[in-house]
DNA sequence: CACCAGGTACTGT
DNA sequence: ACAGTACATGGT
């Protein structure tokens, strides 16, 4: 068992804040994390992270977010009363650093759907695909490279629904290994250009695009923006928001350009906090 | 039995 | 460019 020091981080609040899925929380206190082939079992006991993985290779910390420069984040996105008091409550909640096509296909299945759905579905596509890991006694599956993913009918028989061929199709071009889609080759690429290339995948529109962008990618312009985070901007900045679209109606973009022009270039930072706070807060 | 769930693709204007 | 609608599935 190895430990980290870590401040200004909090283990629940960034892995249950809905960025990922693959994770369960077992006696005393240890969450298990299954990113990509790496099994992360971890705890923490204030600034005291104690923690093993399957995978010397894996970068934990760079996995935890524990690289960010925190106290200047949230220091720049505390732009109001109302996303301050969101940072209060969930403080140490930080965007994860996943592997991309994981993530990928997370939010491919996410669309339309519910957490509780989506964690079925992809621990099914990872039992049906993935390959067998013992860890710590006991077993799990890692989420299928993309080649893994080799058969529809049997990915239709994890309850993906219409998602399965987009999900299918979106392996088969992630297959190519020099299809533009890894870590380096997005990087490369501005915001834009990496969303629209993200875009052009089968089953990732703006908001599904934004979510790779920010949780596996590190743009944190990108400003995610489903039904929880429309109401919660409605609800908050609803005014604001008004003034900023000359007062057409709010939609996703325009929620989202506002966001990025009231929060500054971490605005995915203060959605994070903004979701989770619409989520947990009754 | 409606309605909803971390939306997207497709269609018609 | 923009609004309207179908979409698989399972839970309440």
């Amino acid at each position: 068992m190895k430990t980290l020091r870590v401040s200004d981080f909090s283990l629940a609040s960034t892995l249950e804040s809905g960025q990922v899925f693959r994770y369960h929380l077992g006696s005393g206190g240890f969450y298990c994390v299954v990113a990509g082939n790496s099994i992360i079992k971890l705890q923490q006991e204030g600034n005291i992270i104690r923690y093993a993985c399957s995978n010397p290779k894996f970068g934990v910390a760079i996995f935890l977010g524990l690289s960010h420069d925190y106290g200047s984040i949230m220091k720049s996105i505390s732009k109001d009363e109302k996303i301050s008091a969101a940072i209060k409550a969930h403080y140490g909640l930080r965007i994860l650093g996943q592997p991309v096509w994981e993530c990928t296909a997370s939010f491919i299945c996410s669309s339309f759907s519910n957490i509780p759905r989506i964690k079925r579905c992809l621990e099914s596509v990872a039992a049906t695909f993935g390959s067998k890991l013992e860890f710590d006694g006991l077993p799990f599956f890692s989420f299928p490279q993309p080649q893994q993913i080799s058969s529809l009918s049997k990915l239709q028989k994890c309850g993906l629904g219409y998602r399965a061929k987009y999900l299918f199709e979106a392996a088969k071009i992630f297959s190519g290994n020099s299809s533009g889609y890894s870590l380096q080759q997005l990087r490369k690429l501005s915001y834009e250009g990496a969303k629209k290339r993200l875009m052009e995948l089968p089953g990732v529109g703006s908001k599904v695009a934004d979510c790779i962008l920010l949780f596996s990618c590190g743009f944190y312009e990108a400003f995610p923006v489903d039904v929880w985070v429309m109401r919660a901007m409605v609800g908050q900045y609803g005014n604001e928001i008004k003034k900023f679209a000359a007062a057409k109606k709010p939609n996703e973009k325009i929620i989202a350009d506002f966001a990025r022009s009231h929060f500054g270039k971490y605005a995915g930072y203060a959605q994070q906090f903004i979701y989770h706070d619409a989520r947990t807060s009754r």
